[in-house]
DNA sequence: GTTCTAGAAC
DNA sequence: GTTCTAGAAC
């Protein structure tokens, strides 16, 4: 990491620009932060203004709402914070991170993942330290605090990721920030050992689950040369499943060669219309790929994903042959994507004539049976017979050519340079082709959780999945019958007068059932089609408006029954019943339907969406961003006021039957709580 | 021995 | 979503 070349000197004039950044720090105690900060702020000619959370309240140690107030202070005067705190979970970071939108800061992490044995020493020897951790009790809590241990990643909004794992890292970020005046600026990505450029090789290696820590990554090669084939070994004796059994589509540029569609427009279509399918491909990941080493679309479309914060281990890009992916560069797809041409036949060179060569003739004639030519914008799903070269040596089991716009004089259709037309119709076909794409993870989802019960054959389960595709898209099939109880209820209230509360033109009113909590509704929209947050977009508005108007309603009427209660309003982000609802519940969680943990995070983790959040998300960017939800369900048990944490759910229960802390700051802002105002104080 | 979780079945 | 239950954890 020679300092010289990382950093980004302003031009002339921007010479007077002051960029403040937040920096977190992330590490267990004993990992060097304070002094990584202090080193820093020692050379550094930029203003730094160190947010210790051990030493904030007078010296002593303070709250994080304390921390982000001086935070925000320090940031307001145009100064560079670090935030010295252990930040060692997704959650704990997560409030320092929205500092990004409020003050339009970039925030880097940086990660001081030393040994723990190293970390433990330190902290036992320590007598003066701030945080007051000190003897032998200090090894006990740096391991359990360890092994809470989330390592930060792009896409929890960090613009840059250093990981350090040697005393010799931390004193090369000592030097990079040390080195950074007040108006440079530091490369994004993620920057593990020695080399610079791991952002989205990161995301590739832990796809391929290759390393758990970045300290492994030391190649700025993109994985496709023949030294790392280890995957392929464990891949060969697993069968045609991808690695993870993750749907992976893996496409070419589509028009940017032959059709000479212009490589700068073409890569913001690209991340564009990713950054779209992304949610809506399940599990599903997307790999762009190119042959060539210098790609000047990979590039492009690499930093542009990194910008827009794209999760790494959904779409990243890999160098290497269509059509040998497994054997040559150890990346299992099992989906491909053909630039085609019109005709749907092989030949013409490029990916088209190297697909339709390399799957054999299998492929031609299933083509000729589903379609016989194709529009510019248009794609369709061709399920790869199973004698296909390309399904038994490289696991491929559906090849969905696609059409894009061609801006080639030479071949049929040009556009003559109307890039208006261009954008649209290129823009088309990759939403055509990730919309395929996601209907097949849909039937593969659908199709593994049917199979178990009437196929006993290990081999055929896995080829069924994969074989048959059913094109239409229905979604009342994805949900059991027991999941379609909130459905029907919505859709014939009059039916199901056992419960329901209220009946109004756009929603209903029902206890729940199974109340987890003293006090447990559910506001249920009626609109069809809106069976969760992920059908929600900006049109859903008034409904979601709706909704909560309702529940707030509801929840005021409770109040005046018990002036105890505390309500939050929200959506699961994930829900396993259909139809849209919004639980309306009671903060004590009194009640003996709450049993699991599963339970418990599905209303205390964030994996519950307040609606005030998501009704603003959606007015803000027009949708909401659900990825990776189900995590949420095996986190530690923690309690919602005080936020302690309990190894079981008995113990939990036992806890917050008592604990009379306040709530945490964030559930006290924008409303996310309702109760009287005489409770309000106290909770404060 | 009892308590608790987690996965399958519904 | 719940119920049931094997077996892990205590």
């Amino acid at each position: 990491m020679e300092v010289d070349d990382e950093i980004i000197k302003p031009k002339e004039n921007e010479q007077d620009n002051r960029k403040p950044i937040v920096v977190i720090l992330i590490g267990a105690p004993g990992s060097g932060k304070s002094v990584f900060c202090d080193n820093v702020m020692r050379v550094s000619t930029r203003p730094w203004v160190r947010v210790c959370q051990d030493t904030i309240g007078n010296g002593k140690s303070g709250t994080k709402a304390q921390c982000l107030a001086l935070a925000s202070t320090s940031l307001k005067d145009g100064k560079s914070i670090f935030i010295d705190r252990c930040n060692l979970t997704i959650e704990q970071r997560a409030d320092f991170i929205k500092l990004k939108e409020s003050y339009q800061v970039d925030i880097h992490a940086v990660v001081l993942d030393l040994p723990a044995k190293l970390c433990i020493s330190r902290s036992v020897k320590r007598t003066g330290h701030e945080g007051n951790l000190q003897g032998g009790k200090a090894a006990a809590v740096v391991n359990q605090m360890l092994r809470k241990k989330e390592l930060p990643k792009l896409n929890e909004g960090f613009t840059r990721i250093t990981f350090c794992q040697t005393e010799n890292d931390v004193q090369e970020a000592v030097n990079t920030y040390g080195a950074l005046s007040s108006s440079d600026i530091l490369p994004f990505g993620v920057f593990g050992e020695k080399k610079t450029d791991t952002k989205v090789q990161l995301g590739i290696m832990k796809f391929l689950k290759r390393v758990d820590a970045p300290s492994k990554v030391t190649s700025d090669k993109t994985i496709s040369e023949p030294s790392n084939h280890h995957v392929d070994e464990r891949q060969e004796q697993s069968g045609t499943q991808p690695l993870d059994g993750v749907p992976t589509l893996a496409f070419p540029s589509i028009s940017t060669a032959d059709f000479q569609f212009d490589t700068e427009k073409a890569s913001d279509i690209i991340v564009e219309t990713v950054e779209e399918f992304v949610h809506k491909i399940g599990n599903g990941r997307l790999v762009l790929v190119d042959i060539s080493h210098g790609s000047k679309i990979l590039s492009l479309v690499k930093s542009k994903a990194v910008v827009k914060n794209i999760d790494p281990t959904k779409f990243f890009t890999f160098v290497g042959d269509l059509t040998k992916l497994r054997s040559g560069g150890g990346l299992h797809c099992n989906v491909i994507a053909n630039a085609a041409n019109w005709r749907l036949k092989p030949g013409g060179g490029g990916v088209n004539a190297a697909i339709f060569d390399a799957a054999g003739p299998d492929l031609e004639t299933a083509t000729k049976k589903r379609a016989g030519s194709l529009s510019p914008g248009k794609a369709v799903t061709i399920p790869l017979p199973s004698t296909s070269p390309l399904f038994s040596k490289q696991g491929v089991t559906h090849v969905i050519h696609v059409l894009g716009p061609n801006m080639n004089p030479k071949r049929p259709n040009c556009l003559n340079d109307d890039y208006t037309t261009g954008c649209k119709i290129l823009r088309e076909a990759y939403s055509s082709l990730f919309e395929n794409f996601a209907s097949i993870v849909r039937t593969q989802e659908k199709s593994s959780d049917c199979e178990a019960s009437n196929c006993d054959d290990e081999k055929t389960k896995k080829l069924k999945g994969f074989i048959e595709v059913n094109e239409s898209n229905n979604s009342n099939k994805d949900w059991g019958t027991w999941a379609q109880v909130l459905y029907k209820i919505a859709m014939h209230p009059e039916k199901h007068r056992n419960g329901v509360v209220e009946i109004l033109d756009d929603v209903v009113v029902l206890n729940d059932v199974y109340p987890k909590a003293q006090r447990h509704i559910l506001v249920i929209a009626r609109a069809e089609g809106l069976d969760r947050l992920a059908d929600v977009s900006r049109k859903h508005l008034p409904i979601l408006r709706t909704m909560h108007d309702v529940g707030v309603k509801w929840a005021r009427t409770f109040l005046k029954e018990n002036q105890s209660l505390v309500f939050r309003l929200g959506y699961h982000s994930s829900p396993s019943m259909r139809q849209l609802h919004l639980h309306v519940i009671s903060q004590d969680f009194d009640s003996k339907h709450l049993r699991n943990k599963k339970h418990w995070n599905s209303f205390n983790s964030p994996f519950f969406r307040d609606s005030v959040d998501v009704i603003q998300q959606v007015s803000e960017e027009g949708r909401l961003t659900l990825n990776d939800d189900q995590k949420f369900m095996s986190m530690e048990l923690r309690c919602n006021r005080c936020r302690s944490a309990h190894p079981n759910i008995p113990r939990l229960k036992s806890h917050i039957a008592i604990c009379k802390s306040p709530f945490p700051a964030k559930l006290l802002q924008n409303d996310r709580l309702l109760q009287n105002a005489a409770n309000k104080d106290d909770n404060v």
